[in-house]
DNA sequence: TATGAATGAGCGTTCATTCAT
DNA sequence: TATGAATGAACGCTCATTCAT
């Protein structure tokens, strides 16, 4: 009664309508979170701006919260993998972490809202959120050290410092984000200068450029 | 005793006794607000903690959010006194600077609470609180732009600098109030030194101090 | 094999393919009903228990209700049908009430499932079940009645007594099947042992005795 | 400012118009359950039968289970202690059995509407509802045992005769509340007969009248 | 015919706010 | 003024039923 074709492209044409209706909800649940926070974000909002029922909400999250977690995860995850892939190859401390603030500013211009979610909007009274924050600082924090005893960067505290630094560019990109007028390029480069002021060893530098 | 004077003094009592209820209350919500944030924190918990019965709550504020929003314009006034008090007199940028921070410091240690209802907790999303929170931004940028036009600190993007000044500082203060370690002072020297090497104007100290 | 005769056979074995696909369902629906009761099944338990979609549920039932009652119609069709089998030939009230509670019994043991939904699991709150199980109250009403204008049995009320037996065997049978442990005949023996003295006519029953 | 009056007063009134709104809920909730068991009864339908708001409702009940579980247990409570008070002065096995079986008859005439949702509506899906029910059958058990032992019953299994009471006298009940015709008094007397017969010890009965 | 994704009415529950005392 | 009982709108979530394929 079926065709062959038709058993065959039948489930490929429904799972396409899924994940269509599965995107479509995890798109309207971005924008709505990075709009309106979890709090005053409804999930009848969400539902409204996928434009489907309530009810199909629920076929693909379990829960609100299941969907917040899941994209703050996803979002940690998608974060680490750019990350990552730019930074492995830069062994060099100053580089690295030159790499690591440059793929964060363009990670959160290249995913305003995801950013907006786990970044800004104060989410950070939510578990999740303070869980993946908590991981960046680590991030952060090993690299200081690393740079520190390098000698790439000036001793100071790193568990301080790494906090620091989220939070300085947390702010200063949630701040980009509002205004629509100066270019992230000069943002980045600003912030570049004030860290590597910051952090960065000029006695130890000077050294090496005069045995050069 | 006072029955004569009565008509006189009761309106002083009863006054000294609203002052103490709205005293009260606002040092309730502040227990509160500061340990689960604006969403969790119920007016019911507030009005229990305060001693008082929730209607009382509505006697003194017309709504939570308006209680909401005294708090947080009243920690903006206390701690703008207490910067103006303590900067007035320094005229020299560096030391302008320098005395922000550290008072911005004592401030989030002697009122925990308050600080963590403003600027901790991710409460940006509530409109009082990004508006104070800009003031306190227009006012470290003017600060530095005021230090970079003085050749006191290097030139750099001033509307990136200080929303990256106040982001830095809120988080590190966070991460200070949540472990209870590390002496507040070893983390405004660690603060410091970092943001005066990261504005600092190195060649103009240098023509300076060879002046001197 | 079949193939010259497909226009003939075809039917046939699409309404099979229906009735087995019918008969799923209803075992399914048996299953899941016996074991969580009216409310706690759900549709989609059934269709996946009887490895259907949902929508398939509807096109076999016109709603979860109307399966339900379809269910307890039939139980109660089977039911009665096994009882006129075996005490058509009865023409003694003692023996002809005997042999009930023992196919009803037997019943209880052979359809589990069947028993717990109509009887047990407190299903008295639905209409079918009510009409069902009065119409079984009347039948046993009918014996009793027969019984002692017989004068096999003693004169008592048989609107009382008819509700009582069956309430009464209701329980005993919803404890046996929970418990796993007292074989069924044990248990008939004690009940057929309550009744026939609780009913019996010991007088006429001597007098008879006396006669023989 | 308040009278010494007020202050004593004030909370009787308060306390009286809570126990009042407590009464009310209590007794919509009787009515409705009753009515419509478990599942149909509605949180709301209990809030409007009482004339209060729905939020009012959960002011005297955390959730419709715990109003549910509190009815049920109470009126387990209640019926034991009239079990009690009557039964206490009762040794004979067999007019032990009497008055408790007079007893629960009373009870349900008395208190129909918490009959109906403890015994009838087949609400024994329910956790409190069966382990109340079978609270009663192990008290049932126990006298029954006793009067065997006592040789005031027939040897029979009491596991098995202890259910069958139990729903025999549900039933009878359940009956009984439905059409409102016959008095309840000849319903007892008619299960009494029925009861007592069943488990009677004739051959007892007539050595103790023998030596008597 | 068979499917399961989609629907939305409806429920239990919460809590800011009101109001009778 | 002070109280806390009362309110009901609003939310998250479920599930019987429909419908496009």
């Amino acid at each position: 009664m079926q065709s062959t074709e038709g058993s065959l492209a039948a489930p490929t044409r429904v799972q396409r309508r899924r994940d269509q209706t599965r995107r479509d909800l995890l798109a309207a649940a971005q924008r709505i979170l990075a709009n309106k926070g979890y709090h005053s974000a409804k999930v009848a909002d969400i539902a409204r701006e996928a434009q489907v029922g309530v009810g199909t909400f629920y076929l693909y999250y379990r829960t609100k919260e299941a969907l917040f977690t899941e994209l703050v995860e996803e979002t940690a995850r998608i974060f680490k993998l750019q990350l990552e892939a730019l930074t492995v190859s830069a062994l060099d401390p100053r580089e690295h972490a030159r790499l690591s603030i440059e793929t964060f500013f363009r990670f959160a211009r290249e995913h305003r809202e995801l950013f907006r979610i786990v970044f800004g909007h104060g989410a950070e009274f939510h578990d999740v959120v303070r869980r993946v924050q908590a991981g960046f600082v680590a991030d952060v924090r090993a690299t200081l050290q690393h740079g520190m005893e390098r000698g790439a960067f000036r001793r100071n505290r790193s568990d301080v410092l790494a906090p620091a630094l989220i939070g300085l560019s947390d702010r200063v990109l949630s701040w980009w984000i509002e205004q629509d007028a100066v270019p992230l390029e000069d943002v980045t480069t600003a912030v570049l200068d004030f860290f590597f002021h910051g952090v960065g060893n000029e006695s130890a530098l000077k050294r090496r450029r005069g045995r050069a």
